[in-house]
DNA sequence: CTATCTGTTCTGAC
DNA sequence: TGTCAGAACAGATA
């Protein structure tokens, strides 16, 4: 599931592509994956990528963006070559095996394939997406605005501050600390695996009350999730299922986690205790109930 | 085979 | 106004 770590070091890894190139032609597969005018965005330059919370946008030099959000199972990988030897190898280990190989993704286009962008060059950059919750929009400069103001605070910026944050607490202090840390509104970017992750290294249980949680709580808290999504940032995020770089390559981060995904397993701070699961908003919560306060 | 679970965000009901 | 279930969708797992 792409969270900001994830969404980052894709962006990272498309601005070293494709800036500068000019989209020669976009192929929709999937009419609902593709919302907007193909026509107002062919022929124009790529000038920059940016992130925001965590979507992606494809700044173009007639000053219209493309603006993506992966959901949970959305992919964007370029192609210099578009020969695809990689695919006619998986192929065969497809077939040969019976079932999907380890590197099915590798496989472009692939049945997953909503939109296929085709550069100048001839190069290709595939919007892949199984369950299809994501889409790529075309969006005005005034869009872009009006849809910055609905995100919360960038983890990475300077307003990222405990006051900011606390602040925002007002009205819903009976809000669990999980909810509030993956609500967008408040601070953009984080998702399920950071905010588990998040709330281990602070040592509190994802299910305390935001209204009981003291100041030095919060310093703690939010000094976590820095160190968390830099971690996750450095090993080129977290692949669970879905999840794969500009590249197609898997990230890092998966096994660094201490909690997420790790159900009855030892906790990582050596406490002798194992790992929970609970359901909190609908989402599967992992924490250890002996460090975590 | 069916039922359940997964996890991001929006929508509509209360 | 806040909270919460359900939906969007496809596939892995029980």
């Amino acid at each position: 599931m792409p969270e900001l770590p994830e969404v980052e070091t894709i962006k990272r890894g498309l601005s070293d592509k494709i800036v500068g190139k000019k989209i020669a032609d976009i192929e929709i597969r999937n009419a609902k994956s593709f919302q907007g005018d193909k026509l107002l965005v062919i022929g124009y330059k790529v000038i920059g990528i940016e992130r925001r919370a965590k979507l992606i946008r494809i700044e173009l030099s007639n000053n219209l963006s493309l603006l993506f959000h992966l959901k949970m199972t959305g992919q964007l990988v370029y192609r210099q070559d578009t020969r695809n030897k990689i695919q006619e190898t998986n192929k065969k280990i497809e077939f040969a095996g019976g079932h999907p190989s380890h590197d099915w993704h590798a496989v472009l286009p692939n049945t997953h394939t909503r939109i296929i962008f085709t550069f100048d060059d001839k190069s290709k950059l595939f919007f892949n997406d199984l369950r299809k919750f994501g889409w790529c929009k075309v969006l005005t400069p005034q869009a872009i605005e009006a849809l910055d103001k609905e995100y919360g605070i960038e983890p990475f910026s300077s307003d990222f501050t405990v006051s900011n944050i606390v602040v925002r607490t007002n009205k819903l202090g009976n809000r669990n600390i999980k909810q509030f840390l993956t609500d967008q509104k408040i601070i953009a970017g984080i998702g399920n695996i950071y905010a588990d992750e998040s709330l281990f290294d602070a040592g509190i249980m994802p299910t305390r009350k935001i209204k009981d949680i003291k100041l030095s709580e919060w310093t703690k808290i939010r000094a976590s999730i820095l160190k968390i999504l830099k971690l996750a940032i450095k090993y080129g995020g977290t692949t669970d299922s879905d999840y794969v770089n500009a590249e197609g390559k898997k990230g890092g981060m998966q096994d660094h986690l201490k909690v997420y995904h790790r159900t009855g397993k030892p906790c990582a701070g050596n406490c002798g205790s194992k790992i929970k699961r609970i359901t909190i908003g609908g989402r599967g919560t992992h924490y250890c109930p002996k460090c975590q306060k």
